[in-house]
Order: C-alpha cells, then sequence, then structure tokens
DNA sequence: CCCTGATTCGC
DNA sequence: GCGAATCAGG
C-alpha cells in the first residue's frame, strides 16, 4: 500500500501528450529510452520514437544515466585508450560495425514492409544474378534475396537502365534513406547497393521496389 | 551526402 | 538536468 513508493505515475499533469513544447524525462520515456538503446538502436531512431527529442538529447540523456555503453554481449572490441591531452579527441569506436566478424550484432532496422495485403511469403527481385552462388556476408535482414521469377520485363528494364545511374554504394553507406538493392556478386569485387534515393516507406527506389514487391498477380503461374 | 555517438557548455 | 552546437568518425 504504498502510495508513494515511486508515484510513477503521479507526474502526469492534466495535459494529454500531444505535440508538447517541453518532453521531461519521465519515468516512462526514460524506460523506452533504456529499453531501445539496450537494443541497440540509434539515438536517432530512439528520439523519433520518443518524439518531441532530438538525438542529441537522447544521447545527452543516455550519457548522463551512465549507459554509455551498450555493451551486453556484444565483443564491441573497444578501444577505450583514456582520453586526455586533448579537450576533444576521445573519439574512437562506439561505433557498430558490420563488419565484426566476430559477432553478429542483432541490429535491425525493422523493415517497414509496406503491402501487407498478400502473403509475400516468398521474395522475387532479381536484380543481377547470372549464375546462382549467392553468399551474402552479414546474416542481417538485407533485401530480399533474389531469386528466379517473372517480372514484368518492363520493370526489370527500367531496373537494368537505373542501375546505371546507381550510386554504387557500400554497405556502410546504406542508410533508411538509400536503396538497399544489391547488384552483382558479393564475393566479388562486382557487388554494390543501388544507393539511390528510396521512396518513402520502402527499402528500395522507385525502380527496385516496382520489381521487389509484385502484387503477385503477374507471378503466380508458375506451375511446373 | 547521409549517418553514428561523444563532448562541451550555456541555460 | 537538459540539449543545441559542435566535434570526430564511418
Amino acid at each position: 500500500m504504498e502510495a508513494d513508493t515511486l508515484t510513477k505515475r503521479s507526474g502526469q499533469r492534466g495535459r494529454f501528450l500531444t505535440g508538447e513544447p517541453h518532453m521531461s524525462w519521465t519515468d516512462e520515456r526514460v524506460e523506452t529510452l533504456k529499453k531501445m538503446w539496450g537494443e541497440g538502436q540509434s539515438a536517432s531512431q530512439i528520439a523519433k520514437e520518443l518524439g518531441g527529442v532530438t538525438r542529441n538529447a537522447v544521447i545527452g540523456k543516455v550519457h548522463r544515466l551512465g549507459l554509455s555503453n551498450r555493451t551486453a554481449g556484444a565483443p564491441a572490441a573497444a578501444a577505450k585508450p583514456e582520453p586526455k591531452a586533448k579537450p576533444a579527441a576521445p573519439k574512437a569506436e562506439a561505433k557498430p560495425k558490420p563488419a565484426a566478424k566476430a559477432a553478429p550484432e542483432p541490429e535491425a532496422e525493422a523493415a517497414p514492409a509496406p503491402e501487407a495485403e498478400e502473403p509475400a511469403a516468398a521474395p522475387a527481385p532479381k536484380p543481377n544474378l547470372p549464375a546462382r552462388k549467392q553468399i551474402i556476408p552479414a546474416g542481417q535482414p538485407l533485401p530480399p534475396q533474389p531469386s528466379a521469377n517473372e517480372i514484368s520485363p518492363e520493370a526489370l528494364a527500367k531496373v537494368s537502365e537505373v542501375e546505371k545511374k546507381a550510386k554504387k554504394i557500400g554497405l556502410m553507406e546504406l542508410t533508411e534513406r538509400t536503396c538497399k538493392w544489391p547488384v552483382g556478386d558479393p564475393a566479388t569485387d562486382d557487388f554494390w547497393f543501388c544507393g539511390l534515393p528510396v521512396q518513402q516507406g520502402k527499402p528500395y527506389c522507385e525502380a527496385h521496389v516496382g520489381v521487389a514487391f509484385q502484387p503477385m498477380s503477374a507471378r503466380r503461374d508458375r506451375r511446373r
């Protein structure tokens, strides 16, 4: 019957949250922060989720809470040489490197997966794959891997065309705003990602979205 | 260019 | 305590 043990919920004033100018770090919000940070979410993602705060605010809070380091099973291989000498130099590491071959980091961007109408269990796209050898290094939610499929010739043509304009970026350059369409063979030097601006809410650029998300109307009839 | 976290410092 | 500005890096 402790009525004041924590009174965590008594902090809510009589206002409902809706675009409040001053978001404070309520117990609830801090909880979310801890949870997401612990999960490896980025500060910007957390900030977006919480709303009303910037990633700077999130980072600042994280540090104040003393959770600057999210070591939780991840190797991290942190090389934390005591910062000194310069007032601004302790900048090294602390970034999730997808190239870590010692431990897969369960970092997921949470694929938005629009169009949830049809059970698109079978991926479809096939950007570029003359041979049958796909050995994706990272074991993360990469875009649907290629797979023989019938796609509108026009869509494919569009892809072929867009591939010429593709930025041809590397894995490191992938962001939520870059088309994540893989091209080529990961095992060769001829592998890259489209990198063009993605379509709102989708992981690929317009051209690749076209072939990635087939309504399945065009792909049915595949009996053999 | 986009992004990441780290730190500083005025509020 | 808070977070914008800044920094340092990928």
